[in-house]
Order: structure tokens, then C-alpha cells, then sequence
RNA sequence: GGGACUGUGGGGUAGCUUGGUCCAUCCUUCGGGGUUCGGGACUCCGAGACGCCAGUUCAAAUCUGGCCAGUCCCA
């Protein structure tokens, strides 16, 4: 039997709590920040990363791999990037008993590695646009504490690496890439903000970088992805060049595109519940769970009719778990539950005198389908229920977020911010220090409800040049 | 980066102050048997632990040090 923790009064006691008995991740594993994925969690993860192989390459990105062991030399040609960087990198001195001449970084992104390698690729205007993105696992010597999924020292990392022929059309892929990453969150029922950091928090060595959040609980926020735009940053120190239809050289304009398993963070914390995980069909390791409610009479034909429904489901291409276990049906619905599965279908002796079946949906909803229209039946409950997790979650999105005044309403504030901000550094820095947390940026288009445009700068007053700023505690 | 606290079967805990009573408590879990089965069943039998390395001691889960890990707080 697991009591989990209350979710609004004690969030990340919670989240850990879910985490662990829903078996997403197992964090015995001994070394910090670095957990094991289980067959469930793996699962789920597979399927994040399903769809964002599906919207990435929807806009004509490859996939492609690049060592995980960068030269120490590559590593620092882009000075702010190694500024950024050097603090949390592991590095490989040792090559068996040897000493390394050039010592090696395990990457914990990936730019160093590649455009050594891009320079090489693009020699000619054909050769652009080159986009192409890779899943691999990155390192960060994370010394805070680390949560599974959220803060991790080992990454499970997706990033897009493009080369433009110019500013604008760099500018156009991150609009791009804006509007792939509005398609992943939707596919997950997950609502997000879109905020444009501030100069002293961009990403290193980018020219802007414009970041995904997340309200999850109180001021807490958690980023769970993000685009930048390199300009030539990096293709100048990198000699990433090429020959333009009129004959001149010129340098190629870059952006990158990255996300992590905290858009499993994201999933755990933004849709669970009192009774664990709620996962949106598509990251769900099983969408529908088949349980059978046998008695002592009808205990044959109820287990034939409970495979039946599992395989027409499967047959249908539905990712589907009979449970035909001992346990009581009851002990069933809970531990089916706290693991998220989106749609539950009972199978029993009540069922079996008529033409129905009883589904439940991981939001409490029950409704019968039909035994003939068995297939179309669940796909409709499942939409329905993604739809209504949408719902919800945005509506909790629109409730997270209060407007403030002064900086005095920032002090202990159980919401994220909207403030005025008139875009000095100095005003940044006191807004992020009365709402003990950040200022995250300015939003990158409308936001996801109402807001009304503020009439001067929170910290200093001026009302020249204000614009809408957010403030809030990243997780 | 600084500080505090914690580490006992798979999970949660009792025991630690004052070393011996402990081949370690209780709940859960796991394996096997039986009766059950429409929201966490009952019962019988069985399995399973003192984070790691040193030290002190006749004797260490208990005291000391280091390390590792976890949780919380502060910059």
C-alpha cells in the first residue's frame, strides 16, 4: 500500500514519492544524479522520444550521432560557451595507464563536438540549410541536489544543431523550432510558457535564447526545454563557411534546439495526482489496462473474454497490459493507478449479459464501450481524456500566474509573477531577488490567457520601455 | 560553493543516548499452499537488512574518523 505525500502542500516530497512507486526510475544506483531507467520508465521515455522524432524530422531534421568525447581543444574555441561550461564538465585524463597529452571532455552538450565537423560538411550555399539532431546522453557536474528526470548529472538529451545561410533565416528555423516543440507539448497535453531569457541567463554563447517553462507548484517553475539562436557565434571560431551563389565566403547563422527527460518531470508534475502518475496516452507505456473481475462460476469465460478484448485492442495497434493476476480487482484499479495508464477496461460477469464493456478513465470518468465498436470506442475515450487533461492542466496554468505591483508582492509569492520591467540588468537582478528565484525573460508571443499589459518597471518605476516580464522559482 | 541532518531486508520503521539483552522489532513486499474475487481480502508456511572502508574494544547496528549516497537549508 503507498501513501504518497500532498501533492499542493509538499510538491518535490511528492514528486519523489510518485516517482519512485510508480517504478519510473530506480535511484539506488549509487553514483549522484545518476539513476537507472526501468522497463516502465524506459518505456515512457521511448515514447517522448517517438514524438519528438515524429515533429522534429516533420520539419526535415536528420538524425545523427557525434562522439560523446570531446578534444579539450574544441572544447575551448568558443570562449563564452567554455565560460558557461567549464565549471560542470567531467573530464577523461586517463587513457588506460597513461596520462592523456589532450585531455577530454564528456560532452555535456554538444556544439564543441560537432562543428568541427560542420566546417567540414558545409562548403557550398547546396549545402544548406543543414539541419540535423541527435538523442544521446550528455554529462554535467551538477552539485546541487538532483531529482530524477529534473536536475540529473547524466542527460538524456535531445538537440537539434542547424547551420542557416544567414541572421533571418536562423530567425526563421527557431520560429520553427517554436512552433515543433507547441506540437510535442500538445501531444502531451502539456501547456508551457515560451520566455525569452535575459542577457545574463542565455544560454552560453548564444545570441538569445528563448526557453520553455512550466508552472508546477507555488512560484516554482520547470524548464523543460529551449531554442537558441547562435547568430555566427560559433561559426566564426569554428570556421563554419561557405560560398554564396554570387562567389563571396560567407559564415553560416546557427540555432540549436534542446530538450531533456524533464519533459517526463513535467508529465509526473504537471498531471499527477493524489493517486499517482496521469499519463497522456501517447507518452503512456500502456494506453489501456484490461483487467478481469473473475468469480469462482464464471471464472473461464471471464479470463477468454478479458483476452479477447486485450488482443482486438493490440490487433488495433493499441499499446495494451492485461492484468490477469491474482490480486483482487480492487488492489488492481490502485497499483494500475499510481502507474498512469490513461483507460482502464473492466471485464466481468455484469459485462458479459450485455453487449458492453465498463472503462474507466485515469480521470475517474467511467463510461461503457461497445463489445462490436470496441476499437473506435477507446479511441474516442482516449481522446476525450486528452482532451480533458489539457483541459485541466491549462486551467491550472492560467491559475499559477498573478500579476504584481511592487516588489513587496514578490516576497514569499505562491504564484508565478507578471511584472513590469523596464530591461535593465540592475531592476533584473532586484526582482530576481525579492522573489527569491529568476526572472525568466519576457514572453515569446501571446500568452495562454488574459493578461493586461503593465504601466511601468516593478523595481525602478520607469514607465519608458516597459514590457512584460516573468518571475518565478525554476525548479 | 557553504552548512545541517540522515543511512537497519525490495520499501517504510523500532533499536543507537548508556557497546553485550539483537543469529535484531513491527508494517509492507517477495516465494509457496488453501479459501476468495465488482475499489487496497483472509489464513498457514517460508525468504529477506545494520551504506562502504578504517579505528577504538574482550565485544560495535550502537562510539570515532574518512569516503559514498540521500534529504533539507543558505550563497
Amino acid at each position: 500500500m503507498v501513501e504518497l505525500p500532498d501533492k499542493s502542500a509538499s510538491f518535490v516530497e511528492w514528486y519523489l514519492a510518485v516517482v519512485e512507486a510508480a517504478n519510473l526510475s530506480d535511484k539506488r544506483y549509487g553514483v549522484k544524479g545518476m539513476n537507472v531507467w526501468t522497463p516502465y520508465g524506459l518505456k515512457a521515455r521511448r515514447n517522448l522520444d517517438r514524438v519528438l522524432v515524429r515533429e522534429i524530422e516533420a520539419t526535415g531534421s536528420e538524425a545523427v550521432e557525434f562522439p560523446a568525447l570531446i578534444p579539450a581543444t574544441e572544447f575551448a574555441k568558443e570562449k563564452e560557451h567554455i565560460k558557461g561550461f567549464d565549471a560542470q564538465v567531467f573530464w577523461v585524463t586517463r587513457g588506460g595507464l597513461s596520462e592523456l597529452d589532450v585531455p577530454l571532455v564528456l560532452r555535456p552538450t554538444s556544439e564543441t563536438a560537432i562543428y568541427p565537423i560542420f566546417a567540414l560538411w558545409v562548403r557550398s550555399h547546396r549545402d544548406l540549410p543543414l539541419n540535423v539532431y541527435q538523442i544521446v546522453n550528455t554529462f554535467r557536474y551538477e552539485t546541487k541536489t538532483t531529482r530524477p528526470f529534473v536536475r540529473v548529472r547524466e542527460i538524456h538529451f535531445f538537440e537539434e544543431h542547424t547551420c542557416q545561410a544567414d541572421e533571418a533565416r536562423a530567425t526563421e528555423r527557431v520560429a520553427s523550432n517554436l512552433e515543433a516543440f507547441r506540437r510535442m507539448a500538445a501531444a502531451f497535453a502539456l501547456p508551457y510558457i515560451a520566455v525569452r531569457r535575459p542577457e545574463w541567463d542565455k544560454f552560453a554563447g548564444a545570441h538569445y535564447s528563448i526557453a520553455f517553462d512550466l508552472p508546477l507548484a507555488g512560484a516554482r517553475t520547470l524548464q523543460v526545454g529551449s531554442v537558441h539562436h547562435y547568430r555566427d557565434n560559433f561559426a566564426v571560431p569554428y570556421g563554419i563557411r561557405y560560398e554564396a551563389p554570387d562567389g563571396s565566403v560567407r559564415v553560416v547563422h546557427q540555432t540549436t534546439f534542446g530538450l531533456s527527460e524533464r519533459l517526463l518531470g513535467a508529465i509526473v508534475g504537471v498531471h499527477g495526482d493524489a493517486k499517482g502518475v496521469v499519463f497522456p496516452t501517447e507518452a503512456a507505456p500502456y494506453e489501456v489496462v484490461v483487467v478481469p473481475v473473475t468469480t469462482a462460476a464464471a471464472a473461464e469465460k471471464v479470463g477468454a473474454a478479458a483476452q479477447h478484448v486485450a488482443e482486438t485492442l493490440k490487433a488495433a495497434g493499441r499499446r495494451v497490459v492485461l492484468d490477469a493476476g491474482e490480486e483482487r480487482p480492487g488492489a488492481k484499479y490502485y497499483r494500475w493507478e499510481l502507474a498512469g495508464v490513461p483507460l482502464r477496461i473492466e471485464v466481468g460477469a455484469r459485462e458479459l449479459e450485455t453487449d458492453r464493456w465498463t472503462s474507466v478513465d485515469r480521470l475517474g470518468r467511467k463510461e461503457p464501450v461497445g463489445r462490436a465498436t470496441l476499437a473506435a470506442d477507446v479511441a474516442a475515450r482516449l481522446v476525450a481524456f486528452d482532451r480533458e487533461l489539457a483541459r485541466r492542466a491549462e486551467a491550472a496554468l492560467a491559475a499559477s500566474f498573478a500579476p504584481a505591483a511592487t516588489l513587496a508582492d514578490l516576497h514569499g509569492s505562491r504564484q508565478v509573477r507578471l511584472v513590469g520591467w523596464c530591461g535593465a540588468e540592475a531592476c533584473g537582478h532586484a526582482i530576481e531577488q525579492a522573489i527569491d528565484g529568476a526572472l525568466l525573460g519576457t514572453p515569446e508571443g501571446p500568452l495562454p490567457f488574459p493578461v493586461v499589459a503593465p504601466a511601468s518597471c516593478v523595481a525602478c518605476g520607469k514607465t519608458l520601455g516597459v514590457r512584460l516580464a516573468i518571475a518565478g522559482q525554476p525548479m
